[in-house]
DNA sequence: CGTATATATTCACGAATCCGAATATAAGAA
DNA sequence: TTCTTATATTCGGATTCGTGAATATATACG
């Protein structure tokens, strides 16, 4: 079942992109946000407190990366978790870090 | 145990850091590499095929983060996994990539 | 000491990323 | 239709990131 080069490539490219999405506090509050169930853009503002386009280019970036789906309820839009293997791993880093914090 | 905010921004932006140095291939391929054991630098830029003063800043950047550990032969530098849980949460992601490119 | 090899650091540049401001689109109400 | 609200997209500037070239440091050997 060897794997070849090329294939592990796009493999380790695709996970180092995987693991962008993760790189920023911003959008690891947003996953956050949305564990507590979904939420739609103005109330993901609320409790991130940015700006209005950057709500929707981190969620769209999050959406694309396939982490978060949507739903359109008239004029507002609710995002809600899609990859719930991502909050596993979310929630394991975090963890760790935190302990990790707690201890320095 | 509710947990300050401020406490929260810490974790997250830590978390975010930690997921960052897994954000780009080459690191990835470092880990892998890694994995079948200790390597020194010139081993892993012969895998990898990077220049040496790039494969030094990646693993600066991994042994700072505290991913990797080192320990010195002679002039050799030999490289090794520290962080056993970052190889576990690499393999689980790399492993759903593998499997949903497989489907494409 | 000087030389050779292995690794680390610095610098500079192109590419990517982040964010705010302005603009555009979508849906409901009047 | 027009107006308003909610969300999306585009654009521009500032910063960061990944990389190669040149340089510096460290260790072993003569």
């Amino acid at each position: 079942m060897d794997r070849k080069l090329d294939d592990m490539q796009a493999v380790f490219e695709r996970a180092a992109e995987w693991f962008g999405v993760l790189s920023t506090p911003q959008r690891l509050r947003i996953i956050s946000a949305l564990c507590q169930g979904e939420k739609n853009v103005g109330q993901l503002m609320e409790v991130l407190g940015v700006s209005q386009p950057n709500m929707s280019q981190h969620l769209n970036l999050m959406y694309r990366a396939g982490l978060v789906g949507k739903r359109r309820q008239g004029t507002q839009v609710y995002y809600h978790i899609a990859d719930e293997s991502a909050v596993m791993v979310c929630r394991a880093v975090c963890t760790q870090v935190a302990i990790d914090l707690s201890v320095d």
